[in-house]
DNA sequence: ATTTAAATCGAACATTTGTTCTAATTTGTG
DNA sequence: CACAAATTAGAACAAATGTTCGATTTAAAT
């Protein structure tokens, strides 16, 4: 019982540090059995117990059951230079990882430049992360190009029948939208390193 | 040339969805190729150039070079139950992805609970990340333990020769650091939803 | 068209590898 | 101790696999 959990350790660990699938011969040096049907017998238990998967009759091909998996990574767009597109691979400055469950295709990643949402918790350098799908609403925090070059991120609301980008700082104005300004998406999480 | 990208890109794409490496054969049949050499010749191409890795005479030791191997999890901490230490399993709440050259095996996450550090961008209900290896000198932002359950986040300072746990937010006070007050790590990373 | 280089093929070989079978050994139990 | 069950060992085998070599074809360059 207690070499079962050897030998799932040492394949998990194994994929982990070496990046592939140990063979059995391996598995049964380094769990000190001198025979591979005794490493067989323990696999063929743990696989029936659903605590490892495999294909039979193909060599190291032991799958990590680990929640490393459900992690994928989400570009993050720098500083956008004049007339290429927002998500240029050129604006590509790094990757954040997300976890899989907040994940989906239309994710990416704005470095934050300027102190305008400093009320909100968002400073120069914070990295927030825009879900393109979700518009934002009023009083949503959303992304804008504010030009063809220049995105930012606002409050948005409506004042007195008008929709406003509002900063989140007294010593910035509003600004009032006009056909120049697209939203770019909602703002969903941010990052920052201390 | 182009060959070679299909190669590299069946490789990834297999890792990705099977969990294990292709062998030479079956990268032979996905990419069109009738010979075991003729996938050998731009595999030896590939590693050659640095954008494969493998180990030699062994099977399906293809390494994924995808980023997303770069990333590590870090678990995050929630409410203190009474008596139970920090790190205790029945505390985790969740993981975090971290990017792996942040990492070190000494970062855990705490939730943060309370607004004493909105002042510096900290809110309630955020997800700070935290250095156990790091001590907190002054000017930092750390965690501490202020009793036996309980964690705080604070900026650490000396005045007039006194170390002060500092809130900030004015309307808290600050906090004589003494003899109960001990030092978990420095806050290095933070993460908020919106 | 001629030459050169690159890509592909076909076959073969030596290991590696997963699997199976039976026997020996250890462990647990009454 | 005696017995049954679980674990391990040993050997063997067929298939899978990485690699190499020489020949052939294809593409590029002169």
């Amino acid at each position: 019982m207690k070499k079962q959990q050897e030998i799932l350790n040492f394949i998990n660990q194994k994929i982990e540090k070496e990046g592939y699938s140990p063979s059995v011969r391996e598995i049964a040096s380094a769990v000190g059995l001198k025979s591979t049907s005794s490493v067989q017998h323990h696999i063929n238990n743990l696989v029936s117990k659903g605590l490892l998967n495999k294909k039979p009759n193909i060599s190291r091909s032991f799958v990590k059951n680990s929640p490393i998996n459900n992690v994928k990574l989400v570009p993050i767009i720098g500083a956008i230079s004049a007339g290429t597109p927002l998500m240029a691979e050129e604006n590509h400055i790094g990757t954040i990882p997300i976890p899989e469950e907040k994940f989906n295709k239309n994710l990416f990643a704005l470095r934050v430049s300027g102190d305008s949402m400093i009320d909100a918790g968002i400073f120069n350098g914070d990295t927030v992360v825009i879900n393109k799908e979700i518009e934002p609403k009023d009083g949503d925090i959303g992304a804008f190009m504010v030009n063809e070059n220049e995105a930012t991120i606002k409050f948005l609301d409506t004042i007195s029948g008008k929709k406003y980008l509002i900063p989140a700082n007294k010593n910035y104005e509003n600004i009032l939208v006009n056909d120049f300004i697209q939203p770019v998406g909602k703002v969903v999480s941010l990052f920052r390193d201390i």
